[in-house]
RNA sequence: GGCGAGGUAGCUCAGUUGGUUAGAGCGCAGGAUUCAUAACCCUGAGGCCGAGAGUUCAAAUCUCUCUCUCGCUACCA
């Protein structure tokens, strides 16, 4: 009976920055374990992945910096893939979004979709701004109220009489991007009905069962993937836009339908199928080995992701897999939870995070330390934490004095009595016996777990091997036994060099590298999962002398990268661009002034929203504003604060707010107050 | 605010369908040992299982309320 065919996936990184270890974490290196388990377990498999090199965030930052959006995706598609070999993350292929093969893919894929009738197409008159060349989204449109004549009515609302408009119900409107008349195009956009495909997502998410028969088992899935997955479903799906007015991405290969690309979610998990085909194309295989259903259940796709992606992959794409037809649908989608640092959630702006990258360049010879370390704190089923401080503890305590150690003892002693060559097995003792079969039972345990996505659990379990090791010669004393018994020594030492030897199968999808030292030091190759377990060497068979596999790390190393950590500054400046010269005419139109907060109340069923009423020197009025998360409603009371007072009123919340709270921003999006100086009392103009 | 997932020994985490003294690794204490990277091995101490109420002969496990953390989502002119 052949084994399944593995369609593993993990999820395509971003590239508009570089990688740090909570990335790593809960993505990369538990997909890479599985894969490599996988393989040496005699599956078929291809482990995708590539750079997602789309999307209006890109765009955004190539105009901030000056450059175009392709030498940003170039920069950090090298830098990304860089890492993962270096850190040895055994893809297939590491593909890019912006690869002609993907926009075929993409396309084709759209195409289907499209002539197969399961979008609706939805067409309408949309303002357009010649100048910035790009359809306006309702709130960019200003112009007059027809039923109040207020003249800067919003393209969804007028705030004067709070209206509903649409921004074709306006008079004479102004894009507030060039500030000039945008003219009015047709657009087309696509929509996804998901609410059709409540029917079938709910069994098969549920309990596996696709079209009747048992898909997958649900009880593999991961709580958070199935509750959130129900949530969504329970709450009704929505029709959701596939398309977008953008010009960078996959353009929609339609007639009529320029300045138009594929949404993300057309874009970004076709990748994982235009990624598939540019490796069958370099290897000589077919893609469609490792997508096209056959009917059976021994084609598997599983994807790797963050919690943050989970509808994504566990509802969207497989939406549009089965709408396409002939698709695997994923056999499981094991998402992590996320890895804070040091006490603090990783962030880019604030520079808080290892990245990746940059702990290779400074320690290209402590890769299987991380890799140990980030899988024991792997967050499988829960946030969790990395601290260089269990870093040292866990390559210390683990890897040098648990692992490392047992090699090192059982190679030296042999070294020592019988320069390297394995000695022969005599008559087993029950103890012996025991050994032996613990060390046959670990690799089907090991193997258990992984397919349960345990990995955790796993690789403690391929730990245990060497523990096992351990106790076996603290047993059994052989340094004391050489006097008297040197036959049963033998036999002793053979067993330990047994375990010694399986250890560098048991090892390879955990630690790679240091699996493969091990067996340099055994002289053995490598051999299929089948294998472990078994007795590798024969009596004569010529072992090395050991190097030391784990260095200490001291608690200089410890302070250093704390240390660091803490000295590194903000990456580049995250403050947005200088907006365009404006006139002093139109600076003057705005009223700002000092105002008085003299009450603050919570906005109800509203995070982030105080409702507060303002003396401004003039009158008393209420201001909504979106401070609540940086100010408790009794600490403003009293604060004389800058206040926009001529800006048209708009209900928020239900709440009519007059007016808008000056804040100053951070780089970390902490919001401050702007209080004058001096003391001033409200009233006071701001010029 | 709505929804989802978490809150279990000092730390990182397991606890299957409710059932005897709640587990593991690390750390800590004591012991034993010296082949080995002052390593290994043995023993032990440590938990009101976030708080409160309820269902039950029996609750970490089921129900409700509250609270804290994370994610999705709404609100942020």
């Amino acid at each position: 009976m052949s084994k399944a065919k593995y369609t593993v996936t993990a999820a395509l990184p971003y590239a508009n920055g570089p990688l740090h270890l909570g990335h790593v974490a809960g993505v990369y290196l538990p997909a890479d374990i599985f894969v490599r388990f996988l393989r040496k377990n005699g599956h078929d498999v291809v482990f995708i992945c590539g750079s997602d090199e789309h999307g209006a965030a890109i765009t955004l930052r190539a105009k901030k910096e000056g450059i175009t959006p392709q030498e940003i995706v170039d920069k950090y598609n090298k830098i990304i893939g860089d890492s993962f070999r270096q850190f040895a993350i055994s893809f297939d292929i590491f593909h890019r979004t912006s690869e002609p093969l993907h926009h075929e893919t993409a396309q084709e894929f759209f195409k289907v979709l499209e002539a197969k009738g399961k979008f609706i197409q939805e067409t309408t008159e949309q303002y357009y701004d010649e100048d910035f060349q790009q359809f306006l989204a309702d709130r960019y449109i200003t112009g007059e109220c027809p039923n109040c004549q207020n003249p800067s009515a919003y393209g969804d609302q007028c705030e004067k009489c709070g209206s509903d408009l649409s921004p074709t119900d306006l008079k004479n409107p102004v894009s507030t991007l060039s500030g000039k008349s945008p003219v009015l195009r047709s657009t087309s956009h696509w929509f996804l009905p998901m609410d059709r495909h409540e029917e079938w997502l709910r069994p098969w998410i549920k309990e596996g069962i696709l079209d009747g028969k048992q898909q997958h088992d649900p009880k593999t899935w991961r709580n958070q993937v199935i509750g959130q997955c129900m949530s969504w479903i329970d709450g009704g799906l929505h029709p959701r836009a596939m398309t977008r007015d953008l010009d960078w991405g996959v353009p929609v290969p339609l007639p009529g339908a320029d300045g138009k690309v594929l949404y993300v979610w057309l874009d970004a998990p076709i990748g994982y199928i235009s990624a598939t085909k540019q490796w069958a194309l370099d290897n000589g295989k077919d893609w469609k080995d490792y997508w096209v259903t056959n009917g059976t259940n021994d084609r598997k796709l599983v994807h790797f992701i963050g919690k943050d992606n989970i509808v994504f992959h566990a509802i969207i794409f497989p939406i549009l897999l089965k709408d396409h037809g002939g698709f695997i649908l994923p056999d499981n989608v094991p998402a992590y939870e996320f890895l804070n640092l040091e006490g603090d959630k990783f962030s880019t702006s604030r520079n808080w995070a290892v990245w990746l990258h940059e702990y290779l360049e400074r320690y290209p010879d402590k890769i299987d330390e991380l890799k140990y370390t980030l899988t024991c704190i792997a967050p499988e089923n829960k946030d969790s934490e990395f601290t260089w401080k269990e870093f040292q503890a866990r390559v210390n305590n683990e890897l040098a004095d648990i692992l490392g150690n047992f090699v090192n003892r059982a190679l030296v002693l042999t070294q020592k009595y019988y320069e390297g060559a394995v000695p022969a097995c005599g008559e087993l003792t029950e103890a012996d016996q025991a050994v032996l079969a613990d060390m046959k039972a670990i690799p089907q345990r090991i193997a258990d777990l992984v397919y349960q996505y345990k990995l955790r659990d796993a690789q403690a379990e391929a730990m245990q091997l060497a523990r096992l090791g351990n106790k076996y010669l603290a047993d059994n004393e052989p340094w004391k036994l050489v006097k008297t018994d040197s036959k049963r020594v033998e036999t002793i030492m053979h067993i330990a060099l047994q375990i010694t030897a399986n250890l560098g199968l048991v090892l390879d999808p955990f630690l790679p590298e240091t699996a493969a030292k091990l067996r340099a030091f055994m002289n053995i190759e490598p051999q299929d999962w089948d294998a472990s377990g078994n007795l590798l060497v024969s009596a004569g068979h010529q072992t090395a002398a050991p190097t030391i596999l784990f260095p200490k790390i001291d608690d200089e190393f410890v302070a250093r990268e704390v240390e660091f950590l803490n000295a590194s500054q903000p990456v580049a400046s995250n403050f947005p661009p200088q907006k365009e010269e404006t006139s002093f005419d139109d600076f003057t139109k705005m009223d700002i002034r000092l105002g008085t907060i003299v009450d603050a109340i919570r906005v109800p069923k509203a995070d982030k929203l105080l409702q507060l009423t303002v003396n401004t020197g003039l009158d008393t009025r209420t201001i909504v504003s979106g401070i609540a998360e940086h100010y408790a409603p009794e600490e403003v009371v009293g604060k004389t604060v800058a206040v926009l007072m001529n800006l048209a009123p708009r209900k928020i919340r239900g709440v009519e707010s007059q007016g808008m709270i000056l804040m100053a921003e951070n780089e970390e999006g902490k919001l401050s107050f702007m209080i004058p100086e001096k003391g001033f009392d409200a009233g006071g103009e701001i010029r």
